[in-house]
DNA sequence: GTCTATACCGGGATAGAC
DNA sequence: GTCTATCCCGGTATAGAC
């Protein structure tokens, strides 16, 4: 979906909003469920969910707050649309073979790089489901399908204890909570003109496997 | 501020909440600001800022909505003070000895340690502060006051680069990013009966100073 | 597929009695 | 210092015309 920048925002906000692309003067704008859900990712990326109105969603779409409820059945529906992406990307990566095979180490490495990239190419998405408290049925549902997938890793990161591919005098849960801490706290930094998808990756297996310090080696 | 966790809770939510002790049935509970403060951080780390209402508060506190406004003249006071706490908490790293004389990278190494510590004596103050979104003044104000904290950490870790005690072949920026994503995490996984605030210092100084990967040393 | 108009509820906040 | 009652606004969602 293309959308363009807005230059001014009327409205009492210091922030930038996101109007989908068509005529000149954002009305009509011709939407999909699809194209309001990528709307809405990038305004509850902003504001966070409970914080972005469904006036808020309009203006930015370019169309009536009636006229969204054409397109979906309520707000719910707009994180739900914004966070099944991300999860499928997550879940994704896991499927993949050099996920499956391999030394523990290995897959464990293969899952952080392609978790950062996930995390670039929808950057979104990734980032709606990283603010998410919990307070509605769809939240409850998404953070269940995160901590499914932390538990996946923490399991990983104890394989490869047991494997003696990394140091085994830590705990691996909290382990497994700091390497996920470190790579989901690039959704804080990344943007597009700032580094390349390599270039966090070979700084987040960097810092996580081989560590800032500087080795006599 | 004494609290006892309610039992059951009686309202529409799947998520426990906190009662200032007194008498014993949760009235009457002889509330000042900062006792309110402590309910209101409890209630903005599990929900959120926007997604807890002053009826939730009443709920919590044991007293009337209005009788809130007795003590501080809003909602957003509530956050502000909850919030306070932990900037001060962190800044209050900054001035200390330790983190202003010696090598950059011990310093660095204080900040990190000590940063665990307020993280796990203020816990339900820092997770409000690193939940915020900047949707009111307040919000903006105290993602200011953090933004100078990283700003802090980030030359720091640009120092301990140049006099050659870490790596300097990665984006000092970065990876201070990375470095406080990892710390910051915590929130989501620290509980004072899982780990001492010493076993997360040991945990996190390991891996991103010495790294996960096991060394043939 | 979009609009205007409106229903309806819950939000934060205030008035004034006790 | 707490209460009950109330104000007013903005929230999500719906009705029905074009």
């Amino acid at each position: 979906m293309i959308s363009v920048q807005e230059g001014a925002d009327g409205d009492g906000g210091p922030r930038s909003s996101w109007v989908a692309h068509r005529p000149r003067e954002g009305r009509y704008a011709g939407h999909t469920a699809t194209s309001l859900i990528e709307v809405a990712a990038h305004l509850f990326t902003e504001r966070g969910y409970e914080a972005t109105s469904m006036a808020d969603l309009s203006r930015a779409a370019g169309i009536a707050k009636s006229s969204i409820y054409h397109h979906v059945p309520g707000k719910e529906a707009l994180l739900r649309g914004a966070l099944e992406p991300a999860i499928e990307g997550l879940f994704g990566i896991l499927s993949e073979s050099p996920a499956q095979d391999g030394a523990p180490v290995e897959r464990l490495r293969h899952i952080v790089r392609r978790q950062v990239e996930v995390l670039t190419t929808e950057l979104p998405y990734v980032t709606s489901l990283l603010r998410l408290r919990g307070n509605t049925e769809t939240e409850c549902w998404a953070l269940e399908r995160r901590k499914v997938f932390d538990r996946r890793i923490a399991a990983l990161v104890r394989e490869a204890m047991d494997a003696g591919e990394i140091v085994d005098d830590i705990d691996a849960a909290l382990a497994a909570r700091l390497l996920s801490g470190a790579v989901n706290s690039l959704i804080e930094w990344y943007r597009p003109d700032r580094a390349t998808p390599a270039e966090l990756v070979a700084v987040v297996e960097r810092m996580a496997f081989e560590g800032l310090r500087e080795n006599p080696a």
